[in-house]
DNA sequence: TCTGAAAGTGCCAGAAT
DNA sequence: ATTCTGGCACTTTCAGA
């Protein structure tokens, strides 16, 4: 359970460089921070034997893949649900984009994404019939913007 | 604003291969699709025009990048705010990792992460300041889970 | 299929400890 | 002295036409 290991001012660069586009490739990297690209090459190695670069996605546009629909599900669980329990909910249901466990009033939410209404309903009913669940509240998901994506501190 | 262009399983297959590895060369995605690595990148290349594929992404931990924390805050604007407004209200704070417009009681959510206790306090009293804010409600994440991503369908 | 580019590896140099 | 990091040279693999 290591923490945050020695990153320097080329690794935070090279991660940022990774997170704006990761098919870039060391040579590229290299030029930009300024250091040869097998340096970079045992820098991301590193960075990924360390469990900070975890892995590398395709970013794809859910829309167009059939997938319009967007909503928050908030999962209430009954006082005896353990928390793993509450994670469990989501498998075998593969409109759950991610499932967070909170600390408060819903226990749990449900990211979704649904080709249509009748989906969304469908994923919503199967949550609401789950072990434990004792009640949601459905927000539905009019439009997402983030930031560039990489000039986090 | 074209929609859903003719993907076929070996697209299908393709993207969710890119989305386990971005890194994956045409040679490695060409070998399990079954067809040759100039034919991937020419469909991979479409794929990218057609604006199905947006981009690729580095996967980070963030616990060990020093920002451990995660939460919901949801935003509730007064009645005269556009929705163009509402988006607005993240730009500049790069511990909003996306904001989501919503549909309902919430009228949107931001998922933020932050360094610490004090750093949310700091992003949370800049939200309710935010011009057209009348409150807000944050909703501590203790932990996230995520299906294998590329099953789905 | 072919050419140039990139990945990946071994070896050595220099700096920091 | 040793450890760490980078550069260079070389082979293998990949990209792109």
């Amino acid at each position: 359970m290591s923490d945050q290991p020695d990153i320097d001012r080329t690794d935070e660069e090279i991660i940022t460089l990774l997170r704006q586009d990761a098919r870039r490739t060391f040579a590229d990297i290299a030029e930009r921070v300024s250091i040869s690209a097998p340096a970079v090459k045992r820098r991301v190695d590193r960075l990924q034997q360390e469990g900070l670069i975890v892995g590398y996605t395709a970013i794809v546009d859910h829309r167009r893949l059939g997938l319009p629909l967007q909503a928050f599900v908030e999962l209430r669980f009954d006082g005896r649900t353990k928390v793993d329990d509450i994670a469990s909910v989501a498998i075998g249901i593969t409109e759950v984009e991610t499932l967070y466990t909170t600390a408060g009033d819903p226990d749990a939410v449900a990211l979704i994404r649904a080709r249509d209404v009748d989906d969304l309903k469908r994923v919503i009913d199967l949550l609401r019939r789950s072990r434990h669940v004792t009640g949601t509240k459905t927000l539905m998901v009019l439009g997402t913007s983030e930031p560039p994506h990489g000039l986090r501190r």
